[in-house]
DNA sequence: TCGGTTTTATACGGCACCAAATTAACCAAG
DNA sequence: CTTGGTTAATTTGGTGCCGTATAAAACCGA
């Protein structure tokens, strides 16, 4: 029941700032890098897809938190990028299984890296015990706000 | 040097899904408590100006830590939605000066209650000390991407 | 007066939401 | 086996919101 006097003073201000700047960090990493067909808002289906490929629209969105409307034109421009197929699910002919071409693949160590370069840039300052208090936060507020089912 | 096995684990992932729920959640807020004409995209701009009356657009887009293109369509909206005016400076005919109107100035007590009982539920389970923390880890985060001066 | 800077705006692509409709395929109950 | 409800994915159309690149006007110092 705070009165945020200053914007600094307001969490959600801070988290939106937090989001853009970290975004346009990613994007300066990625660049720099070298890795130029790759998007921070790729980030979420990348990591699900290297965990699990083959996954349909469907899954990815629920595990990328997005509708899946959005994931149809976030898959288009990823399949545009050389990043990943549609190929149709064997057992459901109304599925796709979205699978990482090889460049999709081999591109995970050179992402990673620059991700952890860049993490570790916007993060300066924070101890590993901050940091993971942070995502433990972090996490109660998406649950927070899930949807039920 | 983190390898993110699971989405979960990776802070930027964390970071921008809390900062798309926390928004969806800000959007609904604002809607059930009959504040219609704002968005959370409007918090930003109405912090700085309710502190400080009459700044410029450079100004704003500094505080809210948005791009001047992005707060010129910013300000559109607002302006449309009844929050503001631009007016020109006297001092300098290139610069708008952006004045809250008397809609703008009393909407914020039912902004900021909205705003409050949105960020309780959301961060229910968090204690004013875990509050703080995150503040303060999020402060850091934004100051390290940030130096732009 | 000239040239560089500052302020704001425009244009365009990316990325997210929503609502509604479509298409095709799945599946269970009759 | 056919009917009817459901599910998967996409499409259409709209709106919002963010960045980059560029332009137009005004400012200002030399």
């Amino acid at each position: 029941m705070d009165i945020f006097t200053k914007p600094e003073e307001c969490p959600y201000y801070l988290l939106s700032r937090a989001s853009l700047t970290a975004t346009a960090a990613l994007r300066r990493g990625f660049s720099s890098a070298g890795v130029e067909n790759v998007r921070p808002a790729y980030m979420g289906v990348l990591l699900a897809l290297w965990l699990e490929d083959g996954l349909k629209v469907l899954d990815l969105s629920r595990r990328a938190g997005l509708e899946p409307s959005t994931m149809t034109g976030l898959l288009d421009r990823m399949e545009r990028d050389g990043l990943l197929t549609r190929t149709p699910d064997p057992d459901d002919r109304r599925a796709q299984r979205i699978c990482l071409t090889p460049d999709g693949l081999s591109a995970r160590d050179p992402i990673m890296k620059a991700v952890d370069e860049t993490l570790a840039r916007i993060m300066a300052g924070l101890s590993d015990e901050e940091v993971e208090t942070m995502k433990r936060l972090l996490r109660i507020i998406i649950s927070n706000t899930g949807e039920r089912t």
